[in-house]
DNA sequence: GTCTATAACGTGATAGAC
DNA sequence: GTCTATCACGTTATAGAC
């Protein structure tokens, strides 16, 4: 079937390392992890583990990309269709959520997402297409949303996905300084702070 | 006069150092920078350097607080009387633009706050410290901007305070991924949006 | 495909001369 | 106070056996 005897295997194999990794991280946090702790973590060799990937960054941008795909089926949005703001937001807030249960994987993110500013990082480019992406997504439901009312007009809807970006990123920094603070609650009264003081149909 | 004769020098030497390792970050960059790069910028071998420092952290905290008073006394607002909202963001937003023009010291301060995570690390409590001061600051400009209708009262001034943390961390963190982000701007953007849609002295 | 062994390097920190 | 020299360690990556 496949095209050589043992690629298919080789994938499987290279999947199955993600997954474990990811528990692992999850499960007993990320302290600047080498690839040698996270081989022993996940039952291989270090030379074993990295006969998968090309260098150290290359296997932890993998990982993060399998964590975003794990995340978005568990507890995303749906994507086909293009979902309305409730919708989108209460996914992501879902997401958050489940992030402080897992304080390795975001620092992980955190720490990859320092180092990939220079522009040669591998893990550059993920993370402008990560953000890019939950920007565009979010521009297109606040945009349906402004026209609803549900949401301020006055600042264009691509600076108010950008602002909210920036809002999640920023307070997970603070949370991870500080756990006792509370991402999704953060984020979720800077949402509110959007819905405008008079709505369309009004009831007072 | 001094205690010990080569106290004082020592004390002056130090902060010398400082300043002058401020500016080699500032003007060249700082590439997850050594401290026997940072000696070298400086001047003086890495066991010289670490003449003056317990240890590389230590030295580096140092760095960031030292950025923090240059700045604030150069671009913040004053500090004697606590200042209204529009001083107080005015001075901010000049420390922000500066910001843009060194990168180095933006990714130093980032990469320590995320190392800094670790309570153990030396520099978690001057995190910890710096974010509850910038915050107590604004929390009480909020609240009277608020009593004055000048803010959106829908939301208590602490967390608009917490949310205004976010937004600038964050968007640095995308600044330091796509140097065409503009942090001021986004951070503009935001305090924009807090203001109510009806003030108090309507015009229309 | 996975291992052991090791190369090649950079790091922070320290000892000791001057 | 500042230097040179070096220590002790951890890192990624690779070579080569099996």
């Amino acid at each position: 079937m496949a095209r050589r005897g043992s690629y298919a295997k080789g994938v499987a194999k290279r999947e199955e390392i993600l997954h474990a990794a990811l528990d692992v991280i999850a499960r007993q946090g990320f302290h600047g992890a080498s690839v040698r702790e996270l081989a022993d973590a996940v039952g291989l060799s270090q030379a074993g583990l990295l006969h998968y990937f090309d260098s150290k960054e290359e296997l932890f941008v993998e990982i993060l990309r399998t964590r975003d795909q794990v995340d978005l089926t568990a507890f995303g949005a749906p994507q086909e269709t293009s979902p309305d703001l409730e919708t989108l937001t209460a996914g992501y807030l879902r997401i958050i959520r489940h992030n402080a249960e897992v304080p390795g994987l975001v620092q992980l993110f955190t720490q990859m997402s320092t180092d990939a500013a220079d522009p040669r990082h591998p893990a550059h480019a993920y993370f402008l297409e990560r953000g890019a992406a939950f920007r565009a997504g979010f521009a297109a439901a606040f945009t349906r949303a402004q026209t609803a009312g549900a949401v301020t007009a006055r600042v264009p809807a691509q600076a108010i996905a950008r602002i909210l970006q920036s809002v999640w990123d920023g307070a997970q920094l603070q949370w991870l300084l500080d756990p006792t603070v509370d991402v999704a609650d953060i984020v979720g009264t800077f949402l509110a702070t959007l819905v405008p003081a008079t709505p369309k149909s009004p009831r007072a």
